[in-house]
DNA sequence: TATAATCGACCGACTGGTCGGTTTAGTATC
DNA sequence: GATACTAAACCGACCAGTCGGTCGATTATA
């Protein structure tokens, strides 16, 4: 009988830690040690399942972008208002951004590295079609049910897209006026409603 | 006869080099040598104005956001509908963010610098609530005006600042999908007439 | 069935290059 | 003679990655 097959398990142990040690001391300043520390392995087990640093970080956003888009699917299915779906998706969002939020600080250095690396920004536009995947077509049912507007779809898309992300940017800037949670939701109430009054 | 004062003049052409070679290479790949070299200056000179890497970035930071928020308070006194004034004050942004595309990767550098640095953290919120400053008003008037609906005024602010930010980092994700200058623009538009038929 | 050979997984001391920052010695300008 | 540098050598901490070696389990051999 062949010996357990140990390798995923090592592989899910050494990027738990990397991720832990990367969002707590950031990218750069993590040392490859602290990583072997922190996993319990050593330099060698390291350096076994993965050759360099850079990979080390390329596995860890593949990984996130793995399991973020694995339970988006669910969305395409959902029922409702237009706005009930809408407003279901960016529950969905929300729940998801609580759970990283340790992980914001290095979210910016991935997006800060994915200037330099067509490996990462191929992995972000994956995971940004992904959500364009879900949003366009209940945005398409709506308009055709009349419900929405005739909008551009991708457009509005676009904008839904920006609140979420735009939003958690200016709570970085300012937590104490921004609350993720509660300005996502009221961002795109008021996208939905207009701000300029109708007569 | 005290020799003519070049200070001002050597510290902005070391930051104008530091910016560059920041902008190409990241920060932290960019050597002091090269910003050495790219100044024309030498070591010593660096080093006689600005006494660390981390004091040239920080130096960087504020004289972007000095930059940036001299040139805004024009927008306290446009005039036309709240509508034109809206737009009148995305495109100054738009301007500005054209201005400023090379440096965008070190924007998010920066950011991700913020989560562990105090004095950074400051200089975002500054720049973040000089923006609230400019928009509030518009939107105040507006709603006295009765040209908006009667929302919260910061949470219409946030909203529209979101939509900004966001848009550029959609368009980092995807600039094949996503076209900074029309993007904002539509987004906006979208968030002042709304997606729902208003019946 | 004892034993030798093999192998995958893992260990951790070590190395070699890198790079912030310093120092030194000298120069031009006021 | 003080200020504002240049040029270049230098220091030394730091750290990603390497490499010789170990160990336990499996397999081949006698």
């Amino acid at each position: 009988m062949p010996r357990p097959d140990v390798s995923e398990e090592r592989k899910n142990q050494i990027l738990d830690a990397a991720t832990n040690v990367f969002a707590r001391m950031g990218l750069n300043k993590a040392r490859m040690d602290d990583i072997v520390t922190e996993s319990g392995l050593s330099k060698g087990a390291l350096y076994w399942y993965f050759k360099s640093k850079d990979q080390l970080i390329t596995a860890i956003v593949s990984r996130i972008f793995e399991r973020e888009l694995a339970d988006l699917y669910p969305l395409l299915e959902t029922d409702g208002t237009t706005r009930e779906r809408l407003m279901q998706y960016i529950d969905h969002i929300i729940k998801d951004i609580v759970n990283m939020l340790e992980m914001l600080p290095i979210s910016f250095e991935f997006v800060a590295l994915a200037f330099r690396s067509d490996t990462l920004r191929t992995s972000l536009r994956k995971y940004y079609h992904k959500h364009l995947e879900i949003l366009i077509p209940i945005l398409e049912q709506g308009i055709e049910r009349g419900e929405i507007r005739k909008v551009d779809p991708t457009e509005a898309a676009i904008a839904i897209g920006s609140i979420i992300e735009g939003t958690i940017l200016l709570w970085v800037y300012d937590p104490e006026t921004v609350d993720h949670q509660l300005h996502i939701r009221k961002g795109i109430e008021l996208l939905l409603d207009g701000l300029i009054v109708k007569v």
